[in-house]
DNA sequence: CGCTAAAAGCTAACCAATTGCGTTAGCTCA
DNA sequence: TGAGCTAACGCAATTGGTTAGCTTTTAGCG
């Protein structure tokens, strides 16, 4: 888990706040690579020495903020049907994370991350969200696969290329997963 | 591509070089975390300037190392049939790049690499490998998938969990993913 | 064999990173 | 409600990583 574990009010709530929002604002002026802790902590109206013993170094700062950001904001939408769920899920993870920006955070969170708490956190984001399209799909009448195997046959492949292959991505390909994976022949 | 792209003989490939060894032994020595610049400079004779001007910053430095050691140094064994070919392949790529070590060389050819070169070397490296594979096995009659859809299936989700959920990896799960991508009716 | 340009060495100044110590503010229990 | 306790923060000084400007070397080439 995190390092959040501060005093939940007051003094430490506020200041962990500011410099998270200088750390988000800093990073579009002045760019992501610019970032040092003394102009955030400037920004965010505190002393470097408070960031540091809070969190360590910059890395880890940058990983919660990323962990932040890539929280889901709003439950996944409702189409009435469970391949056309999945593949606007689909289409919309990939449109965010693909992003310049994206990238970005995704590497922040895997990267000050000694004990792998933050990526795992990011994973449980994308099971929760498709855990919740599976469930109504479910209960709808539908026969769906478990979690496990859309995140093998979806989220992996797009987070692969994500990563690993950046280019030649769009909602095609995100499509093709979705129906690959809900294809009975496929299961 | 990598910023290799220097004059081929001489002295800035002995540089190189020397750069390139001294971060692996110091990186064995006093570990990856206390790497510096400087540190890395005298060990390998030169001057901490020249590092900064060839490779920018310490990440970008790293992530060429990284991208070095994950090159696969011999060619896929051959056990006379695909699955077992591909499946003992899929375990030695786990084997290797779950370690605590091969999820920090992971890290660092994906970190100093605003580009996305380095990281692409490394996706290539396990086509490569995948292509001499399935190449054999067609070759011997047997009915081939192709490439994407092994990355899709097996390279995929292995790397997406080393990546982000590190907990309960093992060469069941390589075998599992394998079996179901060349299982007929799972096309 | 000399010319040219790229790459490395050198030095000094700058500023980010780090740490120890004194102070403040939030939580708790009487 | 107020006194005590402790976590968290500000301040200031030190270290050393980083960068810029200039000189020197060396590889490639006519």
């Amino acid at each position: 888990m995190s390092r959040q574990m501060v005093r939940p009010g007051g003094r430490s709530a506020r200041v962990q706040a500011s410099v998270h929002t200088a750390v988000r604002e800093l990073a579009s002026e002045v760019g992501r690579d610019a970032l040092t802790v003394p102009m955030i902590a400037q920004r965010a109206g505190v002393t470097p020495s408070t960031v540091y013993r809070r969190w360590g170094d910059l890395q880890e700062l940058l990983s919660d903020v990323a962990v932040e950001r890539l929280r889901p904001e709003t439950a996944p939408g409702d189409h009435g049907a469970l391949a056309a769920d999945l593949t606007a899920w689909a289409e919309q993870f990939l449109d965010e994370m693909s992003s310049p920006a994206g990238r970005a955070y995704i590497r922040d969170a895997l990267l000050g991350d000694p004990d792998g708490g933050n990526a795992g956190q990011c994973s449980a984001y994308a099971a929760e969200q498709i855990d919740v399209i599976l469930t109504r799909a479910s209960q709808r009448g539908e026969k769906v696969p478990d979690v496990e195997t859309v995140i093998d046959h979806v989220v992996a492949p797009l987070m692969y290329r994500i990563l690993f292959r950046p280019d030649g991505l769009g909602a095609a390909y995100a499509h093709r997963l979705v129906t690959a994976a809900l294809d009975p022949t496929g299961r």
